[in-house]
DNA sequence: CTGAAAGCGCTAACAT
DNA sequence: ATGTTAGCGCTTTCAG
C-alpha cells in the first residue's frame, strides 16, 4: 500500500490551495477567498479551511501570486557597501517607509562598481520589484530604460543618475564644501587641503566644486599640491594628507570629502604636535568626543525622501522627475575652529 | 484599424518570451534556450533571439520562472536593526557569500520587535526565499518549524533560536565578558560596574554571566547596586552609570555590554575628574583614538560563518544542527588599564 | 455563498 | 536543432 502523494513539489513539499481545499472539502477559491479575507465566506466555511491550513502548515506562495497579480510589494536598493555606516541608516530609513507601505525591501551592494551595480539593478528588475532606489556607482544608466519604460519606479539617491531623465535626491555637497570650507577661511586659514574620494564619483566633484567656491570667494588661490581625490582607503589618504602637511608651505587645515577620509585624517592628525584644522564632510559616531567639526548630512532623510517618492509613484503620483537637494548642516565641535599654527 | 494587442498585463506592460518567439519567428523554448544559454541553437537563430530581445527591452520574469523551478536564489536576513554599525557588517558578509552562490538578499530589521521578526520571517518565506538567517528578537522559534520542514533551510546569528534545534552561530559572550572583568580585576578593580541590554535579550545575559563568573572567579561579591539591565538608550545608560559612580561606595570600574552602552559610557566618563576604567563589548569605530579597550566580536565573520552554513545546506549537506561559538578577542587600548582611583 | 475554468510567464518533458 | 504540450500555485472571471 504505497502512499502515492502528490509528485513531489520542488519546495520541499509544501501544501498547496488545493490541499487546503481538498482537505477541507470546499474549493479552491474559498480557500483563496479565507487567505486573502475577501468577502463571502460562512463563518462555518471559514472555520474549516482555517482548520486545513493550520493542520497543513500551509503557507501562501507569493510567487505564484506575484505571477497573476503582477505587483511583488517588493522595492529594490542598490547601494554601495551597506558595511559602511552612511549606508545603514539611509537603508533601514527606506526600509521603514516600505513597511508602512506594506512592501519588503531587497538590499544589495555594489562596492562602487558599476558594472555589479547594473548585474544587481537587472536581477531585482527581472524578480519584478515594483520599485527601485538605485545609489549610483556608475555614471551611464540607460540600461534602466527599458524597465523604467515597462513601468519600474525608479528613484536615484545621493548622487544623479546618467543619461536618463528620473528622480534624484541628493544633499547638497556643493553647499556643504563650501560652507565648510568658508569656516576655516574664516578661523584665519589661507592654506587648505582637500581630500575626498575619486573624481569620477559624483559626491566627490562636488565638494571639490564647493570647496574652490569658497577658496575663490576668500580670493584665495588654490596650490595643486592641496587637492587630492582617490581612494579612500587608510593608506593612500595618510600619505596625501601626510604630504600636504610637510614641505615649505604646509597647510594649516585639512577638509575630508567624506567619512572615511575624515576618520584617518583625524587618526593622522591625533599623531602630530602642530594643530591643524580639520573638517569632514559627513558625522561619524562619537565626532563629539573627538571634537571633529563636520558637515553633516542625513542618510536617514535620504533614504526617507527617495523612498516616499518612489511609492508616491507607485501609487499613480504622475509627476514630471524630478531632483531633490536635502541641505546638511555645520557641526562645530573645535577641530574646525583651531587657528592657523606658525605663520 | 484598432491595434488589438494582448491584454495589458500588469507589469507596466512588458515583453514576454512569446513576444521575443514572435518577433524573431522561432518556437518559445528556442527563446528559452537564448536566455538560458541552454545548448543546441544555431548561431544564426540565436543572433535573430537576441535582436529581437533588445528591440523588445525583454527580461525574462523570474517570478515565473521560480514558479517553475522551485528557488528562488534569494536568501532572506531578519536583523534587528540594519542602522546599527554592529548590523551593518554582518549584512555585508552575508550578501557576499550569497552573491558567491549566485543568490540575492532579502533584508528586513525587526526592530527588537518579536512580532515584527515573525511577520517579516514569515513574508520571506512566502515569497519562497530558499534560506533564512535570523537574528532573533523573540525567544520562541517554533512558528517557523512548518516552514524548515518543508525545506526552508534556517540559520539563527548572534542569539540562540528557542524552542526549536537548528543551526546557531554565537560569538563566545560569556567568556568576553568574563575575560573583559577579569582584565579590570588584573589591573586591580574591586568594585565594577555592569550595564547591558535588557535581561530578556540572550547577549545580555550571557555577558551578565561572564561578569558574575569573573568576580567570583576573584572571590569578589557583586553588589545589586552595581548591575544594571535594560534599554540602552543614552538616558537610562547615562543614568546607570551615574548612580554607580556616585554614592559612598562607587564603583571605579565599568563594563559596557554593548556597542551602545559603550558609546554613552564613554561620553559619561569624559565628563568626569576622577578617571574610571572601562571596558566595552563590541568595537566601535574610532575606539582606538578615544583609548577604549574592548572586547571585539567580529561582525563580518558572524555573518559569513551563517551564510556558509546556509548555503552548505542549500547545498544539500545532511549534518546535524550544531551551534559555533566565535571567538572574541580583547583589544586593551588604556581605558580598561586605568588603576581604581582613591580608595 | 461557492466553485470550475482559464491563464499569469516560464521551464521540463517530450516530440519532431 | 527546434517546437509543442503541460503545469508550477495562484487570482480572475464567470457560472452556478
Amino acid at each position: 500500500m504505497a502512499d502515492i502523494a502528490r509528485p513531489e513539489s520542488r519546495y520541499g513539499n509544501r501544501p498547496t490551495m488545493k490541499d487546503v481545499a481538498a482537505r477541507a472539502g470546499v474549493g479552491l477559491k474559498t480557500v483563496s477567498r479565507v487567505v486573502n479575507g475577501e468577502p463571502g465566506v460562512t463563518p462555518d466555511t471559514e472555520h474549516r479551511v482555517r482548520e486545513a491550513i493550520e493542520a497543513l502548515g500551509f503557507r501562501r506562495n507569493d510567487s505564484a501570486r506575484v505571477l497573476r497579480k503582477g505587483r511583488t510589494a517588493t522595492v529594490g536598493l542598490v547601494l554601495e557597501d551597506l558595511a559602511d555606516p552612511f549606508y545603514g541608516p539611509l537603508s533601514r530609513a527606506v526600509e521603514e517607509v516600505a513597511r508602512a507601505h506594506g512592501a519588503l525591501l531587497v538590499n544589495g551592494s555594489s562596492a562602487e562598481d558599476p558594472e555589479r551595480e547594473q548585474e544587481l539593478a537587472l536581477a531585482l528588475c527581472a524578480r519584478r520589484v515594483d520599485g527601485l532606489i538605485v545609489i549610483p556607482a556608475g555614471g551611464d544608466h540607460r540600461y534602466l530604460e527599458p524597465e523604467i519604460r515597462a513601468g519600474v519606479a525608479t528613484v536615484f539617491v545621493d548622487r544623479p543618475a546618467g543619461g536618463i531623465d528620473a528622480d534624484v535626491v541628493l544633499s547638497d555637497n556643493f553647499g556643504g564644501a563650501r560652507a565648510g570650507v568658508a569656516h576655516l577661511v574664516a578661523h584665519g586659514h589661507r592654506r587648505i587641503g582637500f581630500i575626498a574620494d575619486r573624481p569620477g564619483i559624483h559626491t566627490a566633484k562636488e565638494r571639490l566644486r564647493g570647496y574652490r567656491a569658497a577658496m575663490e570667494d576668500a580670493g584665495l588661490d588654490v596650490a595643486d599640491a592641496w587637492v587630492s581625490l582617490g581612494p579612500t582607503d587608510p593608506e593612500r589618504v595618510a600619505e596625501a594628507a601626510g604630504a600636504m602637511l610637510s614641505g615649505p608651505e604646509p597647510v594649516t587645515a585639512l577638509f575630508a570629502g567624506n567619512n572615511r577620509v575624515t576618520v584617518t585624517a583625524v587618526r593622522v592628525l591625533a599623531g602630530r604636535e602642530r594643530p591643524v584644522a580639520l573638517v569632514g564632510f559627513d558625522d561619524i559616531e562619537l565626532a563629539d568626543l573627538l571634537g571633529v567639526t563636520v558637515i553633516a548630512q542625513d542618510a536617514a532623510a535620504l533614504g526617507r525622501t527617495a523612498a516616499e517618492r518612489l511609492f508616491r509613484r507607485l501609487e499613480g503620483a504622475d509627476e514630471a522627475p524630478a531632483t531633490v537637494v536635502l541641505d546638511t548642516r555645520l557641526i562645530a565641535r573645535g577641530s574646525g575652529e583651531v587657528p592657523p599654527a606658525g605663520g
